[in-house]
DNA sequence: TGTACATCAGTGAACGCGCGTTCACTGATGTAC
DNA sequence: TGTACATCAGTGAACGCGCGTTCACTGATGTAC
């Protein structure tokens, strides 16, 4: 039976919310069509009154799973420089990207969207960008090329070491692979003043320790 | 009609090699049995003489994936300073990771590593495992904790690198990631004395734009 | 405002297809004598 | 060393299954008068 125009459109984000959550789960080629119409209350056939395919489908999950990122990470920068902070710290953790209404795409389904179509590439890519402009915003900088490619290393490490964590299949390496990612990304580019002072404490030390591979690469030069 | 022993382990591992290149350029669950065979030169019941289930191909698969990445990098380790160097810049490639021969499952599996089996997720951590030693050994240092935990930093962030230029539907911006990571991690973790100056020199630059932040971080702590 | 009808969201059966896996069969290989 | 037989790698048809997608049908909604 038809429906009103506000219960379609209730019905349709509620189909785009679950899908998020659960192409984030168990992956995209992993979830069925059938299975997701389930999850939101429906039988499959009703699915190709919202969609027109399968894939358009996964590119409008994979943009609301990057919008929900994107908007906490807004929220936690709006709130305070140590709330923006924290924020990163939660990131890097696995917990949250086992969190279906969290997790980010990127790592979730890192490898597959580097195949997906078009559609699916683009979403990720400007949910990408648009986590880009929030760290470098954060770092308070003007807008220069210098802090965006800084943004972009670290936004890269981020998914890179929680992606790691997640491949992994031992605990204790996995914490530690979270641990330095979070030692080096979620803290500001630039250490604080007092900051500076232990770090070149540390910078003697390691130099101490690596005389012998710097005089190999000046012999090698 | 049996085969010889040296036929069959021969044919044995064309089977993984294949579907090693194939899984790694399609995909885990977008590679078919009967395809990998197929590009194996056999018909697909003979599957079943070699392997138990595809899950065991997808465990090995990944095992000799694993080890091509780790030997190449060995290699390279092995013949100089440069040469390793060199190396890591190839790999912080586009090009490289679309090279069926050369790719990391790290990369180009990532997302469906995380949710494949113990033993697919044990050869991946593995040679995880593997390239930590060789990155740590290359750095020239006794094998302290914090060589190994800068180790583990610096590949995740090279698997995030490449995972996210692969993901990006904007080629300048996938180039420009790359070229990041490569700017900081395809080089010694210490910088050599006459890069060293040119960093100080740096450090001041930034320091100068970065005074804001740091100001506001200050007045919040 | 009330009536008549077109629209269309949702149902559930059915479509063709490709998947992983099994199996009867073939015939060269390896083994026991 | 030669013969007889068990083994088993490879073939190709077939299995059940779940996939994405289609469709005839239902009946409440929205619209035209």
């Amino acid at each position: 039976m038809k429906r009103s125009k506000a219960d379609t459109a209730e019905t349709r984000r509620r189909i785009v919310h679950v899908a998020a959550q659960e192409f984030r789960q168990k992956g995209i080629h992993q979830t069925g069509v059938a299975e997701i119409m389930a999850s939101a209350g429906l039988t499959h056939g009703a699915f190709y009154r919202h969609f027109e395919s399968k894939d358009q489908l996964v590119a409008e999950a994979t943009a609301e799973g990057m919008d929900v990122v994107v908007d906490n990470a807004e929220t936690a920068a709006e709130t305070s420089d140590s709330a923006y902070y924290t924020h990163l710290k939660s990131f890097l953790s696995r917990e949250y990207h086992e969190d279906a209404l969290k997790s980010c795409p990127l790592v979730t389904l890192g490898s597959e969207l580097a195949r997906a179509d078009t559609e699916t590439r683009r979403a990720a890519s400007q949910g990408f960008l648009e986590l880009i402009d929030i760290i470098s915003k954060q770092d308070g900088r003007r807008d220069t090329k210098a802090v965006k490619d800084d943004a972009l290393f670290r936004l890269s490490a981020m998914i890179g070491a929680v992606t790691m964590a997640r491949i992994v299949d031992d605990t204790a390496l996995s914490d530690r692979i979270l641990r330095e990612a979070r030692k080096r990304l979620a803290m500001p580019p630039t250490p604080l003043p007092s900051m500076k002072k232990i770090a070149a404490k540390n910078a003697k030390k390691v130099a101490a320790k690596t005389a012998a591979p710097k005089a190999r690469l000046a012999r090698q030069a």
